[in-house]
DNA sequence: TCCCCTGGCACATTTGAATCGC
DNA sequence: AGCGATTCAAATGTGCCAGGGG
């Protein structure tokens, strides 16, 4: 069914989705000197050119350089950033067509893993994945001509440990696999974001994914952060690293970390060598489309390098791009869950936050509005849902100010969660969650057997100033950003970010261009029947499956 | 005992207000 | 008064480490 509707595939692997459903062959993305990025469009404006839209990594190289030493990322509760950061260059954006964007980051598979002999090695079942949210660029939205000016930057970032984050952070597990991916949304006045004319596509760079930690386990990848990253300039010197501590500890003598003990000893005994190069990925892809979930086929990798090319799907329905919704209902399978070690401090955050009782699967993301502090920041819009429910009143801000941004609440998509295609449903439009929680809670998919342990909460675009009042908030744009507000008193700016204010004349008025969604047709920006991800590679190199 | 996480630390960079000169 | 350049303290980001908990 779905494989009679794919798209044509390209000789190097690279799909294009026609919003009409018809395919055409575009370049090499490899070849352009892009990424392999890959995006699928939607919506029904053909003649638009959401689907002409190239993204190229920036800093690729480096980027690369991480991937093949299997990029660590640090997650803290505070939150953190990512390094490399994630900055894109846009073209092919209409000029003066308003887009979003907006990034997200999803479990690349459903494995918790372990350093173990010098590489990443399969350590067991994944934790249920965290409550999705996304980080929109503050920029957002803005015309292509902006977007296209100068590098999209995305390294405001931060990501954290902490499942009751309340700012806006993207919550990730320790020692996981994630992907992080980019989407472009068409948010002009007359393809309003949420409107049956949105059109999206979704952009994945298979040397970005990483895995997240909490202390650095491979001395490579330290090492190469602390090269890189001028903020950890302090650590650089020859072995110095080492020296330095000892400077400060008043020893004549380098002291060698224990993480350094460790990793020179399992490279002394290991067969690290031997395996670095080998791309012994089995961690399998997981942030895939749709079209993987529904046939369990898989997609060529465009990035002719990448060893797990060969692991993805090739085969793209446009018509389930564009109505997966309603099948989600019936196709996500749910067994919510959730490692929850932040939460049993919560009386208010009850367990029902995170484990609602099937078959009547309900995100605890989608289902109870956001409604913690401000989480805006001078730069970073990152829009959590689920941290403050009912319990709100939990968070450090007993007064949350109200929010100005965009709540976004996402879903870990999974590959082995299958997507029920029914022919001839409707297409139905991306549709971000600008909603109330009845309506956010009225698509959400349903649990299965199927599926297992993995709150696969919606994403949906959420603003808690929106969920209480049932109005949508547009995130603000990076120019307005520079006047937000420091709230008084705080130090941390990260941590207690200022209120945000839109500056007058900013680009589309939020409740113009939001306040109209069609309630019943919103859908999952991250529904992976709303996904179309190509090129995705899972692992670096020497991320293993034991 | 091991693994993982947390909080504190020192250092470097970034930011923005204050100051100065034109 | 307005503008731009400079200065400097505060804020922020970073990896390292000791210690704690499961």
């Amino acid at each position: 069914m779905l494989q009679e509707k794919a798209s044509a595939v390209t000789d190097d692997g690279m799909t294009r989705v026609q919003p009409g459903g018809e395919a055409e062959l575009v370049p090499d993305p490899s070849r352009l000197g892009q990424s392999t990025a890959s995006s699928i469009p939607s919506g029904n404006e053909p003649d638009q050119n959401i689907e002409n839209i190239k993204v190229v990594l920036h800093e690729r190289e480096l980027w690369k350089k991480f991937h093949e030493a299997g990029t660590e990322m640090i997650i803290t509760k505070a939150g953190r950033r990512m390094f490399p950061s994630y900055k894109v260059k846009v073209t092919g954006m209409n000029p003066k067509t308003k887009y979003i964007l907006l990034t997200d980051i999803v479990p690349a598979d459903d494995h918790r893993y372990k350093f173990c002999d010098n590489k990443w090695m399969v350590a067991g079942k994944a934790e249920p994945a965290m409550p999705g949210r996304l980080y929109v660029h503050p920029d957002s939205p803005a015309t292509g001509a902006h977007w296209m000016r100068q590098l999209v930057s995305f390294q405001k970032l931060k990501l954290t440990n902490n499942h009751l984050d309340p700012f806006g952070h993207i919550i990730l597990n320790s020692m996981h696999k994630y992907q992080p991916r980019l989407h472009i949304v068409k948010a002009d006045e007359n393809n309003a974001f949420g409107s049956k004319n949105t059109a999206y596509c979704t952009h994945v760079f298979h040397e970005t994914a990483f895995i997240s930690v909490t202390s650095y386990q491979n001395h490579k990848i330290t090492q190469l952060k602390i090269e890189n990253n001028p903020f950890a300039k302090g650590f650089r010197g020859s072995e110095e690293g080492d020296l330095r501590v000892s400077r400060l500890q008043g020893k004549e003598y380098p002291v060698i970390s224990k993480n350094m003990v460790r990793q020179r000893l399992i490279s002394s005994h290991s067969h690290l060598a031997g395996k670095l190069g080998a791309g012994v990925l089995t961690g399998h892809p997981q942030v895939l489309s749709s079209y993987q979930y529904e046939t369990g086929g898989h997609l060529s990798n465009s990035d002719p390098q990448d060893p797990l090319s060969n692991h993805f799907p090739q085969t793209r329905d446009p018509g389930l791009l564009y109505h997966c919704f309603k099948h989600r209902d019936n196709a996500r399978h749910l067994e919510l869950g959730c490692k929850r070690p932040y939460l049993e401090t919560s009386a208010a955050v009850s367990e029902d936050h995170y484990f609602r009782s099937p078959p009547s699967y309900e995100s605890p993301l989608l289902s109870h509005p956001y409604c913690t502090e401000a989480i805006t920041s001078r730069e970073a819009c990152m829009y959590g849902s689920m941290e403050t429910e009912s319990g709100s009143g939990d968070t450090d801000e007993p007064n949350p100010p109200s929010l100005n941004c965009n709540m976004w609440a996402t879903m870990q998509p999974y590959p082995r969660y299958s997507v029920q295609t029914v022919e001839g449903v409707p297409y139905q439009p991306f549709t971000a969650h600008f909603t109330n929680t009845a309506t956010v809670t009225s698509v959400v998919p349903h649990p299965s057997p199927s599926m297992t342990s993995r709150p696969q909460a919606d994403l949906g675009v959420y603003n808690s100033a929106t969920a209480q009042r049932g109005l949508p908030v547009i995130p603000p744009s990076s120019s307005s950003s520079s006047s937000s507000q420091p709230v008084p008193g705080s130090r941390d700016r990260s941590t207690h970010p200022p209120l945000y204010h839109r500056k007058p004349g900013s680009p589309l008025r939020p409740h113009r261009d939001f306040s109209a969604y069609p309630a019943q047709s919103t859908m999952s920006i991250r529904d992976p029947s709303y996904q179309y991800q190509m090129g995705l590679s899972s692992a670096g190199t020497h991320w293993t499956d034991s």
